[in-house]
DNA sequence: TATGAATGAGGGTTCATTCAT
DNA sequence: TATGAATGAACCCTCATTCAT
């Protein structure tokens, strides 16, 4: 099972999920396309399997990232570094989760939104925190959290492991450039 | 041929390029499937023209906005003006040119992807004018132009005329934001 | 379309409708599976379409064969012929009709039975009508007009138009046996 | 094994012989698909075993029922009390007895055909004695046992055990229905 | 006897595309 | 320019059946 999500991801974040064949998913596994359906029931649920357990991932993360923090610049730092991490880390699985989403069902869909949502929500709690206490003055929250989040997501359309930049580099420059936009540096 | 070309772009926004079917498209504009081919010479290629028409315009609509302008901040607030009356005016269409890049033939996507760089490059080239003016001192004009155009374009995910805030509003948010981020607020 | 038609009704009664491939219809009539679909909109549909003509025709027939008979005996003389005439020329349909109905959605279903309820509730009608005017006296009107339709309709089971009776000389026997049944020999 | 014919029963007589899959019969009795094998050699001759089953069953009654009785009309009065009794009583193994038989393989058919054949043959040669003895004058012993038979076994198209009408109602209903018909009410 | 994963052969259906009219 | 019937290649999914464990 572990073996068919990994060609899964591979296979959506090349050619899309809907020019993924089961056929083509079973052959890199080694097995026939019918066998697939030991595991999974369908196609798009497969898809959404795939998609909520890397939101669940991501949101857990988070979740252990900021636990116990208070501070919100210290939070918006944390924020921003396990962002990129995890977007560059698993760039393949973020893609599909903001590509694919298309293709779910309308029940599915409403639930990843959902996640997506409440992870999104965390930062902008961070941004109204930071308002409260005086460490920044951010005109509208909600819009700089999409703002923020959106340039951050960015970074998995062009982030290589072999490119000009390493990690730590890219989140040194982001960092700096969210908090310059808050005006926290 | 423009009536296909709407009915295209608010089917291919509304359930992606693969899912729309020739023949919706043709029943949107009152005709038979067959009949789309006087006007098209396949499916790829009226996406690839979708595409590149709103590139075009796109781009001359920059050139004209940044015209003559020589002061690197005057130009920064220009481009941010710009791209965002664009991406919520025209949100659907440009929501099509950032999703649908993968159904493209693959010497179409190759002049797609340069037409996208040349319109990206206009930004860097604005960082590294302000640079070199002692305007700002952006570390790294080519992410950082990346992360300022993602934030911007991301715009187009939420954005709604009915929404509760006005294009003008928006602007002045996200201006105000970016400005705060290259240190020339 | 007849062509199809004719090939489904001869493919459903030789084979029954679950084991008639779309594929071999289509071979029947020289065309592509694919190419069905400009004149039916699925195999279920398919079926309901064939079987509600067929008791459509039933019907009609039905009507004027006994339009203007007031007579009791000389309508259940009629309604014998006709319904043995028609169940030995059409045997095919007819047989399709009898096996066939649980490959049909519901609400098909539901609606070729009301029109096989209302050609029955035909026979009763005479029965109580001969009851009504000391023709005849039938016990239970309605469990026997169950019973002569089983006995005539069950002629297409082994009605061959080479066999050793002809269509007439049937007639002759049943039309005897019923009479004699409901006390009017 | 007992369970599983049970259930094949009810889901044969539900859905159709060709609709009734092995997954399903198997969580009817509690074990999985594969483990059906260890109790039939295949679908087709689970079918037939069936049929066959019912239709020995079907022919020692009607012999034991018929044993020492010589009177012809008293001999038809058994048949058509045992042949009711048993449409009735065992209504779903008596209807897929005559609508599965497109299931089976050639073999098997012939086989099952014979049987049947001999059961019919039972009521023809009833009428013939009844004849030979004077006791009525049948034109046509073939045609009208299939008539009587066809009439008789219609019963379990719309028999209920909760019905308007009981067993002994319907088969004196049935009884006099009969006798009239061939002339020794 | 039971499991469960695998097979493999379709089966219905879809859809971009073609072409004679 | 429009039609509509036809193509043909695929695609998802099903299911009886097998077999190592």
């Amino acid at each position: 099972m572990q073996a068919i999500r990994k060609a899964g991801v591979k296979r959506i974040y090349k050619h899309g999920f809907e020019a993924m064949k089961l056929r083509s998913l079973a052959e890199d596994v080694g097995i026939q396309a019918g066998s697939l359906y030991n595991y999974i029931r369908n196609k798009e649920e497969f898809l959404f399997l795939l998609l909520k357990e890397v939101l669940e991932e991501l949101l857990e993360g988070l979740e252990r990232e900021l636990a116990g923090i208070d501070d919100p610049k210290e939070a918006l730092i944390r924020f921003i570094n396990f962002h990129l991490r995890w977007h560059t880390a698993r760039k393949e699985e973020v893609f599909i989760g903001n590509m694919e989403l298309r293709s779910l069902s309308k029940q599915h869909l409403q639930e990843i939104i959902r996640m997506r949502t409440e992870y999104e929500s965390r930062l902008r709690r961070i941004l109204e925190r930071g308002n409260e206490a005086g460490e920044w003055s951010v005109a509208d929250p909600q819009v700089i959290s999409y703002s923020i989040i959106a340039s951050l997501t960015g970074v998995c359309n062009w982030y290589s492991p072999r490119g000009r930049l390493s990690q730590d580099e890219i989140i040194a420059i982001y960092t700096d450039h969210v908090l310059g936009a808050v005006g926290a540096r």
